[in-house]
Formats: C-alpha cells, structure tokens, sequence
RNA sequence: GCGGGUAUAGCUCAAUGGUAGAGCACUAGCCUUCCAAGCUUGUGACGAGGGUUCGAUUCCCUCUACCCGCUCCA
C-alpha cells in the first residue's frame, strides 16, 4: 500500500524500534529499554598482544588481529563498587572476540557520565549505535525502483478499512453504528519469529472496525450515555450506549465466540491495559490471552480506538471522513441553547485536559471542542471506532495446543502404547463424521454404509473408510479429530430382526461410547452440534 | 542481523568414500461381527550449489530452510 496511508497511520513514524547490541554478548534490546545509568567509564583506544605469545609462535592470525585491534576502540561503564578490574575484564572479553589470545589493553583513559543509555546494564560493555529497526516491509511497485515507487507491506489489514470508509458509506447505505471487517496477509518485519506459528512475518489478520457514534452524540439524542458497571447487559446492542457500553460489548462478544469453539475460560485470560500502557489516542484496551504451552500469550485485542483513525487520514488526505446523522441533527434542533451550553462546556472542560496532557495549550484544545460541537448540532461528526483485531494463525494454534492430547493403550498381549486423540470442538473439527462398514468383505454392509455416507456428505465434512479393522479406523479418525464415528453393522441390515433394521452406532471420540442410533436421526444431531 | 544446533522416505530413526535399511504410516488384495490382530503386494529419501576424489549422502566450502537464545503484543 502506499506510504502516505502508513504515514497517517502513524506506522512509518512509530512502527520503527531503535535497536542496540552489546558488543560482547551479542545481545540485542531496544535502545529505549535500556535503563540510564551514571557512574565511570573506562575507555581504551586499542589493544595488542602480550608480548610474547605472538613471538612464541602460537598463531599467526593472533598476530594479524593484534594489529587490527590496535586501532578499534572500546569502553565500559564500571558497574557501583566493582573494581576497574572488572572493567578490564569485559574489555579484555571484548579483545578477545576479535581474535587476540592475551590482548594487552592499550590507553586507558577514564571519564564520569551521566544517565547514559550507552552501555548494557548487565556487565558494563558498550552497545553498539542505535540502529532503527522497522517493523515494515517495504517494496517498490513498478518497473523503477526509485522512492515515488516504494510501497509498504501492510502491517495490518485495519488501515484498508480506513481508507475505504467513505466508499463503504457512500455505497452501503450504512448508518453509524456498523461495522466493516478484513481478513487477510500481513506483513511484519519481526526480530524475533518463535514458537512454531504464534510470531510469523507473514501472519492472516482479521480485524473489525466498529464505527459508533461519539459519546456526545448519544448525550444529544438520548439524553445521557450509558454507563458501564459490572454486570451490565450486554446481550444486546442499546441504542445510548456510549464507547464504554460498545467495547464491553464486544469483549462479550469475542468470548462468547472463543467459548463456542471449545477455548473456556480455562484457557483464556485477559489483560486490560492500564494507562500508561495504552497507546496515546486509545480510550481501553484488553488483550485476549490463551494459556500456550510455551506462555500465557495474545490472541486478540480489543481497543478503543476514539476516532484518531479517521481523523488522522482526514488530516492527512484532505477528505472529509465526517458521516451525517438526520436522528442527530433533529434531536440537537430540540436542544434549548441551556442544553448546548452545557454540552459543550463539558466537551471544552474535557478537550482542554486531553490538550494538556499532551502538551498543547488548553485553549487549542477549547477551540476544537467548540468547533466539534458546532458540527456536532449539525448531525456530523467522525466516527469513533471499537477495533477487535485477531490473529488467526493463532487461534488455530490455539486451537491445535488445546485439541492435543495422549491417550495410553493397554492391548490385548499387556503392551502399553501412547496414542494421539485430537479433541477438537465439533465446530472446529476438520472432519465431522466418518463412516465405516463393520466389514468391508460383505456387500451388503458395504452398500449401506456407502448409502450413509452419501446422505450425510451433502451437509457435513464427512469421511469414508473400509481398511484394516473397525478399531484401527476408530483411531484413525481419533487422530485427525474426528467426533462422530458411524458403523453400519448387522443390525443395520435387519439381520437380527426389524427393530434394529436401519439403526447404526454412532461412536464418540472423547470417551468412545457407543450408542444405537436410526439413521434418520444422525443429521440432526450432528448438525446440532456443530451450529 | 548475531551466537549455537539440525538437515536421509509422510513420521521416528539407522548405516556407508563404491547399488542407502528398518519400524510406523500409506497402497492393493486375502482375512476380520466394534476400538491400531495377521498374511501377501506395492509406492516412497540423502535440502541446494561448488570443491577434493577414479568415485561424495559420507570429507571441505558456500547458500538455504528449520529449531534454541537475543521481548514482542495479531
């Protein structure tokens, strides 16, 4: 996509990492984690080797780095109440690595400093210059490869969905509240891609923009907004709920998804953000988390997100993302001038502390409050946004972590064998049903079971399998997950009377129950569970 | 990008400077009246490139991929 959305996003600015790397260990951190520090360094212009050890003809590459490292040179904060010793120590490390055997440290200067993040706060060695490490891909779209042609990767699918919101309202007939979500590839740039698909370069996002009104949007139509408190009903949209009300709203209805597909509250957990963590324009965000066996880690989050989106790709495109609302401009008509007074005292009194904290005078933030409101009377305003953004390769790891388990075996001879039972929720499960004749040498099982399968083909992901035994099949639908196992044995043919004539088993894979079932009543059941 | 490790069949592992084996899985057939029985049959592999050598899967170099560690937030 091209640059000019990334930098309205706020991506080409913030998405950017400087990082730094300790000269002797090797490690990498983010420069701006790295805690200030005071005390005194030591520096050394260089080193050589100690005479001798080159002359005794040990190495000559020891002899050739003894002359690079003359020049190179290297310094290290000495850590409160450790000797210069120490110091020398890490410095001779440092030497070392660059190919001396006894380096012999050469110029040693020394100097007091103040909260600096240049050194590495776990043994004193210097780091490296912060080098910036962005998150985005870039690429160049064209057959010249020159800056007008570079292109970025989207980190996210959700600015697509800000760039396209005037077309989706202007050709939906929408009205604030909706919402417009993406599912798709996107593309980081990670130091650090682990635990087999949790952090990938390349990972499927999907994210729902939930455009509501402005809280003082409500306040004009409904009188107040909706506040809040724990318990509150969430079941079903209201029509005076506020950012608050719409962002509960949706953490209710992220978890009532995961819980329908086997993630119980067991498994999951959530963090909500505290303040300080929040990113500046974010009004709440709460992670959703699921216990992996490598770490309690995200999902999904929730945020709301104000309307600093829109806001941002108005300013920088120039084009109105503003929306117009008759409900609104009717019930602000109604308003007596006391009624606007008030609103937009409180809009004055609350935008000139946001102004504040971010370090702008309070009356640049009066000014657009009045200036909001003055729109606001006229039924426009820009959305405000509640974005639940997932990851799916996640969740199918997650998925995946929780369905696995092991089942050990005793069979016949005493031997004890470790089996794989895959037990996924039925919605989730890749094959619903299997079906199998109890033999596959009498035709007539055969036949049926052919029947069977058909029917139940036509609406569920089913399977068809006669090789080896009945039990060898059973655990192979264990492993690739499958719930629902069908037999068509005898009984089902008529042979032991008509009472059983057209009745299967129907076999669970959790606990391997069995039970007589008609065949007229699989579909039901099955359907049942997997809707 | 840095450090360490790995790379042989779908999976788990062998062996070898001279035609690469097994178990499981898979295929086909026989048999089998409910939880991986048995017999027979068949398919299938040395990550890529270069070097040394009469000959390299094996020794050397380079590359690539994957795993672990460098902390991120989908």
């Amino acid at each position: 996509m091209h640059p000019n959305i990334w930098k309205a996003s706020g991506h080409v600015d913030t998405f950017s990492d400087p990082m730094v790397d300790c000269l002797v260990t090797k490690k990498r951190v983010r420069a701006d984690h790295v805690e200030p520090q005071s005390g005194v360094v030591y520096k050394w212009s260089g080193a050589t080797e100690i005479q001798g050890v080159a002359d005794a003809g040990e190495l000559p590459t020891s002899a050739l780095a003894a002359i690079d490292a003359a020049g190179v040179s290297f310094s290290v904060l000495l850590a409160k109440g450790k000797p210069p010793e120490s110091a020398r120590k890490v410095a001779i490390q440092f030497y070392q690595q660059r190919g001396l055997k006894q380096p012999e440290l050469l110029g040693e200067t020394t100097a007091s400093i103040e909260n600096t993040r240049a050194f590495n706060p776990e043994n004193g060695a210097q780091l490296t210059e912060p080098k910036p490490f962005n998150l985005m891909f870039h690429t160049f779209v064209g057959a010249t490869a020159t800056d007008a042609d570079k292109a970025y990767l989207r980190p996210e699918t959700a600015q697509a969905i800000f760039a396209q919101f005037k077309n989706v309202v202007d050709s939906t007939r929408q009205k604030v509240p909706f919402g417009v979500c993406q599912i798709g590839k996107a593309f980081r740039n990670e130091v650090t891609p682990r635990n087999f698909t949790f952090r990938s370069r390349e990972f499927e996002q999907m994210e729902l923009e939930f455009f509501i009104k402005p809280d003082e949007a409500i306040r004009i139509t409904h009188g107040s907004v909706a506040q809040w408190s724990e318990g509150a009903d969430l079941s079903a949209p209201k029509p005076n709920w506020g950012w608050e009300m719409w962002h509960r709203y949706w953490v209710a209805q992220r978890t009532a998804y995961y819980h329908s597909i086997g993630l119980t509250d067991e498994v999951l957990a959530y963090h909500w953000q505290t303040p300080e963590e929040l990113a500046h324009y974010a009004r709440a965000c709460v992670d959703i988390l699921f216990k992996f066996p490598f770490g309690t880690d995200e999902l999904e989050g929730i945020a709301a997100r104000g309307n600093f989106d829109l806001s941002q790709h108005q300013e920088h495109s120039g084009k109105s993302q503003e929306v117009f609302d008759e409900e609104l401009r009717a019930a602000a008509n109604k308003l007596d001038e006391a009624a606007k007074a008030a609103i937009v005292a409180d809009a004055e009194s609350e935008w000139a502390a946001g102004a504040a904290k971010k370090g702008v005078s309070e009356e640049v933030g009066r000014t657009a409050a009045r200036a909001f409101c003055e729109k606001l009377f006229k039924g426009i305003y820009i959305p405000h946004v509640i974005e639940p953004s997932a990851g799916l390769d996640r969740l199918a790891l997650a998925v995946l972590c929780l369905a696995y388990s092991e089942v050990e075996k005793t069979d016949p001879k005493g031997n004890v064998e470790k089996v794989n039972v895959m037990r996924f929720h039925p919605r989730v499960a890749p094959i619903k049903v299997a079906v199998f004749p109890l033999l596959k040498n009498k035709p007539e099982l055969v036949a049926k079971a052919r029947g069977v399968y058909d029917l139940l083909k036509k609406h569920l992901a089913a399977d068809y399998d006669e090789g080896g035994s009945i039990g060898r099949r059973y655990a192979r639908q264990d492993e690739a997950g499958t719930p629902f196992g069908v037999t068509i044995d005898f009984d089902t043919i008529g042979e032991n009377g008509p009472d059983l004539l057209d009745t299967v088993t129907l076999r669970h894979r959790d606990d391997a129950r069995q039970e007589r079932v008609p065949i007229s009543e699989l579909l039901p059941r099955m359907l049942a569970a997997i809707s």
